[in-house]
DNA sequence: TTAAGCGATAGTTTCC
DNA sequence: GGAAACTATCGCTTAA
């Protein structure tokens, strides 16, 4: 019984802290839509804004997958051990 | 031809407050995501947690909704001007 | 009355086409994971191949977006219209 | 190095038969939504019938585990060699 | 102004 | 158990 209350105050915390993050993320997202209305009101199409938003984000996250991909591949080769691996292996 | 270089900086400038501020919501996405997960290491259940913020969430729009209507029939009634607003503003 | 054993029968059509095409998406998934399968007994690394159909896939969709940005960029200024268009309608 | 070709040439294999792959898994997926759009315009509700189609899913997993159990005694009693589940090759 | 299509996000499941 | 794929839900935008 006696944990319980405790146990109820820690979640208490986290729903808390969850419902905070949410409401700045919430504000986030209003003021994203402002900017959107703004730009309209500059004379922007919106519709081609998000879709270059949206392009470059892929392009960003290709960028990061090709490094991924480079990376598994130096694995993958056996390139990298003796210098970085060694490192992280002996840092372990 | 003139405004096209300054149509296409206010654009740039549009799309870079965009892409900052949904950056930020990434992170703050995160955030909430950290959470939930340093309370499933506490011990809690993630998918309770999650009915848990979504009910409240859903309490809170009500009440929010309960009050819009009640404003509603006040402003309807011609009960607010000078009236109950007053004592918002002095209350707060 | 009458209708509920049409709309029911329907209804029974429906459910039993998409479960028929849920069991072929199955199938077809099955296969994929075969020929991972295959693929690893011939030596192969399934993480690295994973990867580079990921990053062949983003790439086919990046170059379907920048099609359709540019679409959306000429019928932004107008060019399209008694231009390309006819052109294009003409080519059908 | 000799090989470096032939490996290259069967990973691109692999490759483009998972692709031929997913692309129909894709098709499939898409008759899949179609189908629900169309039902939509039936008036029937998606929702409600994805919910269906989950329950029979379920149905059937518990049909199949429970039918699995039953294979099990009647193996562990030894009651099933030559007996029904010739039965059921035979009729397929 | 609302319905509907679409895109994004959240959640579940599956694979490693 | 953690990451990735798939699914479903939600909210926005658009068109009628």
């Amino acid at each position: 019984m006696a944990d319980h209350g405790i146990a109820r105050d820690q979640l208490r915390a986290f729903i808390e802290r969850i419902e905070r993050l949410e409401e700045e993320k919430k504000a986030i997202a209003d003021d994203i839509k402002e900017v959107y209305a703004e730009a309209k009101g500059s004379g922007f199409d919106t519709k081609v804004m998000r879709q270059i938003v949206r392009i470059r984000k892929q392009d960003r996250n290709e960028r990061a997958e090709q490094e991924a991909i480079l990376d598994l591949y130096l694995h993958a080769l056996g390139m990298v051990e003796g210098g970085v691996a060694d490192y992280e292996e002996a840092a372990e």
